[in-house]
DNA sequence: AAAGTGATCATG
DNA sequence: ATGATCACTTTG
């Protein structure tokens, strides 16, 4: 049986997959406890991907990306949507699986609303005010599809499937 | 279809 | 210092 840090320790690509159905829960400061199942995911693969961040190399907002799986990944998109991440794989290799819809809310923008996350959560591990629930349960299919939103990458990029949805 | 919004990064 | 670029959402 994998346990969470299990899973995100596989390359992003194979944990973006994995991830689906699993339970995001999100500890506020208040104390109440916010629970999510995953239903959509993206994966970010290095700095060989185009389409990923650090495609560039390392600079102070991909240094996240460089830390060890487990590590969470948050940063603002168009001035206003927050864009929670979990970086995967080997530390020193920047891989990262985006959270691009939870049940109950479809959007990586409207994920990190209803999960109340921003920019304090971006280079602090998972377990704490964010954590991954050991009882998800897989879905009973997962389909896999181009990932959106990123236009600027290689066209090899862009067709490959490592977007990931929960079916039903 | 298109604006809104601000951090980040590459230039100068 | 300035300008371009966004892993998006909402409104019309």
């Amino acid at each position: 049986m994998d346990t969470p840090m299990n899973i995100l320790d596989l390359p992003a690509p194979e944990a973006a997959r994995v991830l689906i159905g699993k339970i995001l829960v999100r500890r506020l400061p208040d104390g109440t406890v916010l629970r999510a199942r995953i239903t959509e995911t993206e994966a970010y693969f290095g700095e060989a991907d185009t389409a990923c961040h650090a495609c560039h190399g390392r600079t102070k907002r991909t240094e996240t990306l460089y830390h060890p799986a487990g590590t969470i990944y948050v940063y603002l998109c168009y001035g206003i949507h927050w864009m929670l991440n979990l970086v995967t794989g080997p530390a020193e290799d920047p891989q990262a699986v985006l959270i691009r819809g939870v049940e109950g809310a479809s959007g990586p923008g409207r994920v990190t609303k209803l999960l109340q996350i921003d920019k304090s959560l971006n280079d602090t591990p998972l377990g704490g005010a964010l954590a991954l629930a050991d009882d998800g349960f897989v879905p009973e299919r997962v389909e896999a599809s181009p990932r959106v939103g990123i236009g600027y990458a290689a066209r090899s990029d862009q067709a490959r499937l490592w977007r990931f949805t929960a079916a039903e």
